[in-house]
DNA sequence: CGTGTCACTAAGGAAGGATA
DNA sequence: TATCCTTCCTTAGTGACACG
């Protein structure tokens, strides 16, 4: 939606704001403006500051209302359901602490332990997690020992107790996933634009390559992405070694 | 002039603390 | 104790600028 030229009343807007606000919850209808003004395409920094919340805030709203729908705009905290690892009814015979650089679990009045160093921190949780999962290590103790959160605690015990160790406990952040600008037929393009360009002897430089390329596929790509990407590919050395490479194989055949 | 490095912002996503 | 919120990590993208 094209927002651009429409003009927006601030005393209008206030107007109206303060007329929502004795039907809606403050929080609520900030939510709901929140996450309007991100579809209309405003960036999260300035969303932010338009409903006076942290920028991670707007995040979390729009990451939880693209999941969840329509519900996800109201505070779910007080809701019941989801089953959840039940807790240790008797009382546990294994114990587990922290003895210098390793986590010491204690298998009852038998004097057997088993020690996990602590920067073993998978193998660790996964041994952990697990005898809480079955009952044999209390939430709280575990989580003591741990260093985190009872509810956290028992979050990774949850998933682990249905997922396996990678799923469950292996730190699976990656980062931006997508090229936004230089998708596959961008890079084809840089590709292709570099190596002609290289055998016939033309400039190859960022900014030529940047300029074809926006070109032939509409896009804003700059020349300082161009050379990134040529690197990012491995194509640095191409304009210098491909066209001896045509040479060589021109005069072989 | 063209390139690579540095420093930064934007965005996706997970961890873990806080809270209703 | 389920959910929210903050913090932190990672990659994509970019402007400024030193260097060859």
């Amino acid at each position: 939606m094209d927002c651009r030229y429409r003009e927006f009343s601030p005393t209008k807007s206030e107007e109206r704001i303060n007329k929502a606000l004795q039907v809606f919850p403050k929080g609520l209808l900030m939510r709901l403006l929140a996450f309007a003004l991100h579809l209309l395409g405003l960036d999260r920094k300035a969303v932010a500051e338009l409903v006076n919340t942290p920028v991670e805030s707007v995040k979390t709203v729009v990451r939880i209302v693209m999941r969840d729908g329509f519900s996800a705009f109201r505070d779910r905290r007080r809701s019941e359901e989801l089953p959840v690892a039940k807790a240790s009814l008797s009382p546990p015979r294994i114990t587990v602490r922290r003895e210098g650089e390793c986590y010491v679990v204690g298998f009852g009045p038998i004097e057997n332990s088993l020690k996990i160093p602590i920067s073993f921190r998978i193998q660790a949780r996964t041994v952990l997690l697990s005898l809480v999962n079955a009952s044999l290590l209390s939430v709280s103790e575990t989580a003591a020992a741990l260093g985190i959160h009872a509810a956290h605690c028992r979050e990774l015990a949850r998933k682990l107790a249905s997922h396996d160790v990678v799923e469950s406990l292996v730190d699976k952040r990656q980062g931006q996933k997508q090229d936004y600008l230089v998708g596959p037929e961008q890079k084809a393009e840089i590709i292709q634009q570099l190596a002609a360009r290289a055998i016939t002897g033309q400039s190859t430089s960022s900014d030529v390559l940047a300029e074809v390329v926006n070109e032939v596929i509409p896009a804003k790509v700059s020349a300082r992405t161009v050379r990134w990407h040529i690197q990012k590919l491995g194509l640095t050395h191409i304009k210098t070694n491909l066209p001896q490479l045509v040479e060589t194989l021109k005069k072989k055949s």
